[in-house]
DNA sequence: TATGAATGAGCATTCATTCAT
DNA sequence: AATGAATGAATGCTCATTCAT
């Protein structure tokens, strides 16, 4: 029981150390090598834990995204209004320091650059899998929005589709137009809002 | 006398040989050697007609937003409204084959995937003219549509931006859901009309 | 456990093996791959002990002077003239095989070829200590003899520098006039005995 | 007869227009192109007046060696001692910008770096022909010295090889310690004067 | 004569992966 | 379990030379 525990303790060091090299050099252009210097262990060790490079990268997501939930969470409450816990969800301010603020949004871009050339379909049933997931949370507040009468709305299934394009769209946005996390963020939750108070129809 | 040659005919029909193996193995993975290979030319003379790997990009590139262009002012009528241009200004349907129309959309992906991890600055200098680009058109026929009396509407810049995110943002979710280029199209279409409709308001 | 290797001793090894290419070849025109097919490894172990073609070719130099120093050493006895101590420093037999001392005359040759065209700096730095090492020793040799009352002499320096002159002269020379080992180092000598002879005033 | 002095004079032209090139980024990395280029006529023409870079270096040698056998001659005096012969002969001041000195230094060590590792035996045979065209020169002054009882001297061939010997060391030297051409010119001097002061017994 | 388009061999360097210890 | 030495395939780019016009 102890060997598994400390098994997938190393597992998470050494993908929190492939962070760093991963957002600085990008993910093609960091080597196992730099990833084994980088946790301190030898290039062999690496392959004991991951089969290859792409595991690394799921592990760090999954990390993130546990994380990401886990904050998201500790922010929720019932009595907020579904667009309130639609912004929250794509509140991306888990860090603590700006610095990895920075570093999350680029590899959030180096994640989606590798899924869109992905050719063995694990980048891509992943990603899915989390759009899907996206898909639910926020057709179910809108529903829940609807329920509680907060507002009226005819599609609620394209408004959650728009909202999840609004945030890859931005992520690529982000790059070509070379913004800061704090700029993007903003930007996400200005256009959010727009979206969200232009196809819903208040009460009254 | 020198050999006579049309050498942007030829540095056209190069960067066309490159748009093959592009789309099937990827920008990174495709070497120079198979794009003249593809080209019918020796590896050397690839270089007579492009400096670099980024050149044949912004080649096709170039070529192929200058074949929209066309396309799309074919299809413009003044007498279309402000929804009906900015649809037409998004369908990317000029390729006659659908196999192109399919090649086109894997190009596209590839090319933000390029930009996505691009540390020169080459690439998002390049995307971001074009990113102003549109936002330009699509502003312009917004206050074309609230001059001509077709709606009001609070924030054109807001929504022009928006629906550029729809286009970028389907461009990733399209990747991910494994959609062929027509899906992902009526997809745009879908969206943009929804967010349209809904940010705007018809008068009477 | 890792495999043990004596890291230090394969460095020499490869180094080592790099030597003969060098003189078939010449050093620009030896490929890596050369060096590794001649050591019995594979490229990639040539860049586990050197980052570049350059750090071999200084080891090999290092390894040599090394040598050179060692042997001179030996014949070196307290009590030599200072022209024999001198003619002792610049007597290069070390080397057992007549061929091997074709072969180190030919090494230096491409040594020199090398650094007469370096844009780096790398090169002129390494060979400016050598030059500077050579002048120390002949200096000192010179005012050892003027203090035991061997000679006189006036300008020690001058007379240093010019010997150290004629052997680099002779390498050029000895190229040009197609002289081996033996013919080269004898013309060496001679040389040095006469500049020796005439720059010095005996006393009596 | 037009033609053919047409046809040197071209040669001569491209040839002049190599050294700029061939100073500035060496022999071996200057390619035929850029020597068409800078001399302002086409690739393919070049070997129209050349087989190879080869015979270029030695039309540019020819040309600089007739300048300074020109300029040598104009500062030679039948009154002139066999030192101040000798001295003027070794005086490469010919040009007039201080700026084609530093170039002519410059490119005579990389024609000396290419002579040491030719394989072709077309260099060495050329440098050896200057060799002993210098030998000859200076083994000639110091004949008529002796005649003219300027001097005595027992070995004049040996003299006449360590000046030789003491230049193209001082090429090597000049390399490595980073000379301009003024500091070697004068270094040369000093340790030619030094040498034929101590070697040469004045009467009287 | 002169041009310059085309060629394709050649090379340093990187890196994922293996495996003997 | 952990190491790290060894491998060798893979690739962008240069350039001397040729030759059709």
């Amino acid at each position: 029981m102890a060997r598994i525990i400390d098994k997938e303790e190393k597992r998470c060091d050494i993908a929190r150390a492939a962070i760093d090299p991963f957002c600085e050099k990008g993910i093609a252009q960091t080597s196992i090598d730099e990833i084994a210097k980088s946790a301190g262990v030898a290039k062999g060790t690496v392959y004991l834990y991951f089969k290859n490079k792409e595991e690394i990268i799921f592990a760090i997501w999954d990390m993130l995204s546990k994380r990401h939930k886990e904050e998201f969470e500790k922010r929720l409450h019932p009595s907020m209004s579904a667009q309130e816990k639609i912004l929250a969800y794509f509140n991306f301010s888990e860090c603590e320091k700006d610095h990895d603020k920075e570093k999350m949004l680029t590899l959030y871009q180096h994640f989606v650059s590798a899924m869109l050339i992905d050719k063995t379909g694990l980048y891509t049933a992943y990603f899915e899998s989390f759009f899907q997931e996206d898909f639910d949370f926020i057709s179910h507040c809108l529903e829940e929005g609807i329920a509680k009468g907060e507002f009226e709305l005819e599609n609620s299934a394209l408004l959650s589709s728009s909202i999840i394009l609004l945030l890859k769209g931005l992520l690529v946005r982000a790059k070509a137009s070379n913004m800061g996390f704090y700029e993007a963020q903003n930007l996400l939750f200005e256009h959010v809002k727009f979206l969200l108070n232009h196809a819903t129809r208040k009460h009254g």
